[in-house]
DNA sequence: ATGAGGGGACGCGCGCTTAG
DNA sequence: CTAAGCGCGCGTCCCCTCAT
């Protein structure tokens, strides 16, 4: 039974990352036989998700959009990544978005596991919307994160830079705030050896391990 | 004709409940 | 405490439907 329930979400999860599966496939995978699929596959479609099939040569099963968004699985980066955008979006008073975003932003915490949760908390508490920006500019997530953390452990940070110019400086930082434009994340943190504070764009940021 | 999903019928094994 | 009874999930068998 128990086992019967961890199957119907495997199989899910199966649905939610491929392609399409035939259900010899899904089958091998889940260790039954396929008529036991074809029955997990009508208990998923009870519970709502829709699954289509294709029968024929080279058919198989994937998962459709439906008129009902059901329950997703997403793995640790997926949830994170929603649970900060939705953050971004109730911040950024857009009409009609942001009440949405919180209210689903409190169904995706409820099922947060801690160690997300944490990671979540970093990256929402300690980014500010900005509003307007130009060209878009690609930052790694990690660095996000890396970043988000430092800002709320108050840890010093240190990193090459890269300016405009294109040369590069060593810097170290007490960070703050990372702020998110509507293209580009900026770092906002107090420069050790300037004295000052400073804002760097984060895509051009290569962390350097402390020692 | 072939290969794929769809599904009914049946039996087996397991775990739980209940009568003795 | 034990054995019978029961429900349930699953595998097997077999046939159907549909697309290629």
């Amino acid at each position: 039974m128990l086992e019967t329930s961890a199957r119907l979400l495997r199989l899910l999860s199966l649905l939610q990352t491929h392609r399409d599966w035939s259900g010899a496939d899904l089958a091998d995978r889940l260790g039954v036989t396929p008529r036991t699929v074809r029955r997990d596959v009508d208990k998923l479609r009870e519970l709502g998700y829709p699954v289509n099939a294709a029968r024929g040569t080279g058919g198989g099963y994937q998962l459709g959009a439906g008129a009902e968004l059901p329950p997703l699985l997403l793995d640790d980066e997926e949830a994170v990544a929603v649970a900060v955008g939705l953050r971004t979006a109730a911040g950024h008073g857009i009409e009609g978005i942001g009440e949405s975003s919180v209210r689903a932003l409190a169904k995706l915490e409820q099922v947060l596991p801690n160690r997300l949760r944490r990671r979540v908390g970093a990256l929402g508490a300690f980014t500010v919307p900005m509003l307007h920006g130009q060209d878009a500019s690609v930052v790694d997530p990690g660095l996000l994160t890396e970043l988000a953390a430092a800002c709320r452990d108050a840890e010093r940070l240190r990193f090459a830079y890269r300016t405009h110019g294109g040369d590069s400086s060593r810097r170290t930082v007490e960070p703050h705030r990372l702020v998110c434009t509507e293209r580009r994340w900026y770092l906002v943190a107090w420069d050790l050896e300037r004295e000052d504070w400073r804002t760097f764009r984060a895509d051009r940021i290569t962390p350097t391990p402390p020692h």
